[in-house]
DNA sequence: TATGAATGAGTATTCATTCAT
DNA sequence: CATGAATGAATACTCATTCAT
């Protein structure tokens, strides 16, 4: 079989496994189910992966590695680190919204597994919030950012709001329009969360102290 | 038995279950090693919980409870929003400092089924965001918060933000002092994110537009 | 306790049990279930049984001595071997009309388990035959029975005859007179099957010899 | 696989489960065991059954087939309703002589469950005992068979009588001769007490009337 | 390569029985 | 005597994985 041929079948599966896992989730999802929903014998999976495990953690790798490199590219054509902040907002949001189903199966059942999320995913998941940082120390150099948020914080805190809005769109169910206004308010919220004021003019409300 | 036992034999087991599915994971996790943790036979988790499900249902319920009640209690003293969200966020942070083992069941074992997600974990999740909707809601009116942006959002993008915090923390075994840290910078953002800026200073950096 | 209360409290739980297997089948029935029925705590049952087969050797026992008891008693009444067979059939296919729960757990149940017939049911069993084929000698050796049937297998065969309209009873949940009718037939047919003809006048239609 | 194959598998896995359950009860037996005598694994018993019950059911079913299939034809080559139902006793015995194990699965085996019972071997008994009684009708419509017991009522007995002598058979562990002649004896009770007798000669005994 | 029949390890749950109160 | 909470052995069934065809 060409190589090409071999590719395709393996797509065919990982496609029918992320409809069947997002559909059940993980651990109820049977090897068979996904055999059939990708037409082909159960035995056939095997020869494309090792085991179920690997088809999660396939999924998971080729989607966060597509992220990556959708970012980066996109980033790249922008100076101003805001905006690229904004960019990612909105490449994030923009995949799950275009995928539903691979959205359900990166922000659910990617935690399924402790040993797999410990595992697995944490390498793979640091080039992206590696990415993240990156744009914010670059902007705190620049003194648009301020520099009390340590960039790797922000980039923790960032993912998991899109991820949070992204988990309650999913189990909420609602219209992608929703979905693209969240990214708006989640963008304005974490952008100007982290924008240097321009005149910090004096504040009373903070005599008080903090708790 | 009396009932002070009876609900302590739970308080017993639950905890147990905690360990172990910290541990494992729920799916991993066996009924055997919950009891055997807990002390008692595999036959007497069974006279507390219907079934394993119940268990991690139940772990899910008393906390996230426990969770909204002090927040209730705590906010209720003070009176400026920001406060009062600088407050949400160490109470969700210090919760999951406290208790380290729980955070790892309810951040993440959370997910582990989409049935169960959808059907128990929604309800009671919604009581939190309420409540978080709600200081923001309240903030709005009185015009310390921006008002471009729906409370409910924001409360999902902060639960969000906060729950990826714990989820690198957890998976990054670091320190406790390291999660607190991270507290001051996710409430700097989150905060600095929704307050109304004091002085709408012309900026420049907009003009361009978005992309 | 006094003795009289013991054996009424006995009585109690075997009654209960003959409600509950009669609906369940012996090994679906749950101990709990019959301690329910009879009020009384599960641990209770076993100060009055060994064990769950206990209690249905029990019922099999008593229900079966009482019937040989009956048994005994009224055939003594009678003289002519004819009569005394009637008196049988009525006798036995009476008690299930009367206690259908009964009729169910003896005809039925009791073959829930090989090993517990082969061990208990036999013995006990066999009284009931050997008085039926005591009968059925008796008429032979006074001349109103044939002889070329054998006591024992014309006793296995009437038993098995009248369980089988038991069961059929039973099953069909038919109403007690179609009972009564089937007894008059039944009666007739092993009366008449085991009765000298008074005449053997000369058959033809046997010459053919036998397939 | 070939469909024959099939068929062979599946009448392997039958032919263990009437030895095995013949030696233990269906309730004592086991799958494994099942599954061992087989010569198969357990699980692929459940590629061919869907569960326990099934695997019974599928026994009775199979067997209760045969003999009616076997009576219909062999009692069509006879005109006699006498002989007829002589041939049925030999059939039915016959079988039951030949396949003691059988025997053993479907005289005690089969009222193991009341929901089996009641739920799928009432219509396929149904099926052999219509084929008595019509034989019994014929009989009567011909003049050879007395009136006054109904055709239904004798089926019942016919095969309880029957049936009641393979159970003491079976227990008693007797020797296939002894079931041979208990036949002779059977065929003769059952068939002269539903024969029209040839000359009611004046009978006295009963003068008395019934008690 | 592809198949799918066969495998058999693995586990939640039940329930008869016990025994401390 | 009576209770019923606790026990823990025991088992049908599933399903990821293999391998002969």
């Amino acid at each position: 079989m060409r190589l090409v041929d071999r590719a395709k079948k393996r797509q065919r599966i990982l496609k029918a496994a992320v409809r069947v896992f997002a559909r059940h989730g993980f651990y109820v999802s049977r090897v068979s189910q996904i055999a059939q929903a990708a037409g082909v014998a159960d035995g056939t999976i095997y020869l494309y992966f090792r085991n179920k495990d690997d088809i999660l953690i396939s999924i998971f790798e080729d989607r966060i590695d597509a992220l990556c490199d959708l970012v980066e590219k996109e980033t790249a054509k922008l100076d101003d680190p805001a905006r690229r902040l904004r960019r990612v907002v909105d490449l994030q949001l923009g995949t799950v919204r275009k995928h539903r189903d691979l959205a359900e199966v990166v922000s659910i059942n990617l935690r399924q597994s402790n040993r797999f999320l410990k595992q697995y995913a944490a390498p793979k998941f640091n080039r992206y919030l590696d990415l993240i940082a990156g744009i914010v120390a670059d902007g705190q150099r620049r003194g648009v950012f301020r520099s009390d948020v340590s960039p790797r914080v922000f980039a923790c805190a960032m993912f998991g709001a899109l991820d949070g809005l992204t988990l309650t769109w999913v189990i909420g169910k609602s219209a992608p329009e929703r979905l693209a206004r969240a990214a708006e308010g989640a963008a304005t919220i974490l952008i100007e969360g982290i924008r240097k004021r321009p005149a910090p003019a004096p504040r009373r409300e903070r005599k008080g102290g903090r708790t």
